[in-house]
DNA sequence: GCCTATAAATTGATACTTAAAACAAGTTTT
DNA sequence: AAAACTTGTTTTAAGTATCAATTTATAGGC
């Protein structure tokens, strides 16, 4: 074997490692929405999209734009207008016309969404604490700059 | 500070990191499905849920239960009937009767459903190959291990 | 053999999601 | 200022996705 097969095997080889690690995170991160899904069903009578958009809108107390929503949650744009029609007709959140853009809206948490957000939040925190027992200080360290460079790249 | 109140803190530092890397998963996860949807959208008019099942058939040539595709594919039950119809419509796949018990059904790909695949997969394994350019072979390893870890405990 | 419990798959209702088209409000070009 | 783009959002249509309820079939205890 030359040296340049022996690379192409290797090649090989790494590629087909980079597929068995994006399956296992399409698992994995269906498994968490699974378990998360039907804990928000369970306890708080609502879904995950719902609690994604007010988590969102919680740690942005200004408020954000439709368009920054959907970025944020990398979900398409149309999909954010439906989520927040819903949660504004529960009073969970409100639409504020910007004076500066007549085109945009500023979408804020209300002050129900709130009280709501600061429960749920802490659950939530402490849910995933306890499904990822199993990952160290370390291995989340390399987890989430394994996440980055995928995201930068790809 | 005591020891005690040491952990408490090292504890909530932990669990934030969790949470980090949880959400950097899925901002990860959408942003790749995004990217394949888009190429199996332009090159093959085909979409994800499709293709996923495709694949999971397709590396089963044997067939698979409706209930082990789901399983397989970490979503819900009554979700791979609608998209086995469409399939079987398409006729990439086929339902068969098992003698062995009636209640189930066996999913088996079809020739034209393997001559499609044999095509997709090739290129599916180029494309996360190259959004995955980033993960070094030990990255991925650990990056599997973390997700293996994940969905064996919660 | 019958009864109850469990299992496999489908159906129906509702919600979510995307892509593409439509619109309206800003911006830049000419 | 008109025309041509760009940006922010909504709308529409098709497809996905969940859950709960239902149908049909198997299995175990009696």
């Amino acid at each position: 074997m030359t040296a340049q097969e022996t690379h192409l095997v290797e090649d090989e080889m790494l590629a087909r490692q980079r597929l068995r690690l994006w399956l296992q995170m399409l698992k994995a991160v269906r498994h968490v929405e699974g378990s998360l899904r039907e804990r928000l069903r369970s306890g708080y009578a609502t879904t995950l999209p719902r609690f994604d958009v007010l988590a969102a809108l919680h740690s942005e107390p200004e408020g954000m734009k439709m368009s920054e929503l959907s970025q944020h949650l990398v979900v398409s744009n149309g999909n954010v207008t439906g989520v927040v029609d819903r949660l504004v007709n529960e009073e969970l959140v409100e639409r504020l016309t910007l004076e500066s853009d007549r085109r945009a809206f500023l979408v804020r948490i209300t002050d129900k969404g709130r009280a709501l957000m600061d429960e749920m939040t802490a659950e939530h925190l402490s849910w995933i604490d306890e499904m990822f027992t199993d990952v160290s200080e370390s291995d989340a360290a390399r987890g989430i700059s394994i996440m980055l460079d995928i995201r930068h790249k790809g």
